[in-house]
DNA sequence: TCATGTTCAGTCGTCATACCAGTATCATCT
DNA sequence: AGATGATACTGGTATGACGACTGAACATGA
């Protein structure tokens, strides 16, 4: 076996007609919102069929670079963090779903990344953001017996201790890790008495930042993570025991 | 303007297709490695045309859940953190060439991110990490007049400190990170005398997580990166000063 | 003049067919 | 049995056609 791995690649045609279109889009002459050139002028352009034409786009589509709508031309899109990790759950879910070790890992992920949101909320917190953070968690309680919107304002005040950091990555990445967790244990929050603790930890994260103290903050923010942790845990324990 | 969001959505052939391949897939019977049927049996099976077929499985492809080769059947791919990544390159690629403010965004989060790396690290790490990364200190040291191999250890040696935290998830963060941003400001280390500095910080690195001095070890990182960003900076002064 | 409804050309979405280009399989030959 | 080559199967691409949808020009009426 001397031949390990052929360094000849067969590249699609799709493959080349998408880095042509990516020097269009990136081209300067052209802006998010701008409409491309049709299909049928693309493919007498580059002197291929419409299919690399088609694939090529869609490609461009699914990375988010580009909006295509039944009878418009398509367009040049506005980039952005949100969209671009709201394309990952996708795979994301897949992951998840074949390999438990990767949702463990990716809970272990989430807990790091938002204890460093409370330290980093506890440093640059202002008496706005104490206060945004408070009124949503008084939204909250008023939801608790509505599991659904519950969680809805559970994201939401996790999202905007995210958000005080400033760092618009910081608040999607929030957003998103949350939700791929959320969907693998679902009913979770329905167990009686739970509501209470989860209000009371949030307000304990609030305090903690608002006194700026940072490693408090972080403290309260992991043991309200590791808290849900064990719990799905518990409820998880007939499903998988092969760990 | 009463009508704000339309909820209705048009959802696409191609969209429904790719839905029953993705419950095919994610199917308890069908694992990684495991072929999908020919995209002419699936054709007839759903009762759609070929192209339906290609779109869906073209995007499945994107997404990293199947592998396609010419000439034979798609396979189910075996899910994994560093391919998801891979695949996003180019719209970070985009999103940053596109918005100098991502790109602020994105070095403060992965110098958050390196930060907490080098901190776990200083609470895990072993004799063996420890070891590892010296070595790998000295390799990068022995290509200090070639750029291009230097550039490779000093992501090797992120990677390491990424990767003593036994998260996968971190590994190919840390990876993807470092790649993103080194193609935004290629040319950097050529100035001379900066190696040295370089491995002189990744040394100090190593030295505080050897102590196991947690704090120490996060500055030290912070000195690193934002020492490189100011460099960053320097460089990039002419092009953007609208801040 | 202005508002309103209609027509129409342009565009994407999908289908059908055909052919090309790689793989895998299996019968054949040594 | 093992190497060899023909063949069927599969994805990649081209072409032409038609339907569905959009946007703007156009005609109509007040």
């Amino acid at each position: 076996m001397t031949t390990e791995h052929d360094p000849i690649k067969r590249r699609k045609l799709s493959d080349e007609v998408q880095e042509r279109l990516l020097a269009i889009i990136e081209s300067d002459r052209l802006g998010p919102g701008d409409p491309l050139p049709s299909e049928r002028d693309l493919m007498t352009a580059f002197g291929v069929g419409r299919p690399a034409i088609r694939e090529a786009m869609q490609s461009l589509q699914r990375m988010g670079l580009v909006e295509i709508r039944h009878g418009e031309r398509a367009r040049i899109a506005e980039p952005s963090f949100g969209r671009m990790v709201e394309q990952m759950s996708d795979s994301m879910r897949h992951i998840l779903s074949h390999s438990p070790a990767s949702l463990a890992h990716l809970k272990e992920a989430r807990a790091t990344f938002e204890m460093e949101m409370a330290r980093i909320a506890a440093q640059r917190a202002g008496p706005v953001d104490v206060a945004r953070l408070r009124r949503t968690i008084d939204s909250q309680e008023a939801q608790r017996n509505n599991p659904a919107n519950f969680l809805q304002f559970d994201a939401r005040f996790h999202r905007e201790i995210a958000a005080i950091s400033g760092n618009p990555i910081f608040t999607s990445l929030s957003e998103a890790l949350l939700r791929w967790l959320q969907s693998f244990h679902v009913g979770l929050m329905r167990v009686q008495g739970l509501e209470k603790l989860t209000l009371a930890e949030h307000r304990q994260i609030v305090d903690e930042i608002e006194a700026g103290n940072v490693e408090g903050a972080a403290k309260a923010m992991r043991d309200h993570l590791y808290r849900a942790n064990d719990l799905y845990h518990q409820d998880n324990l007939s499903r998988n025991d092969a760990g």
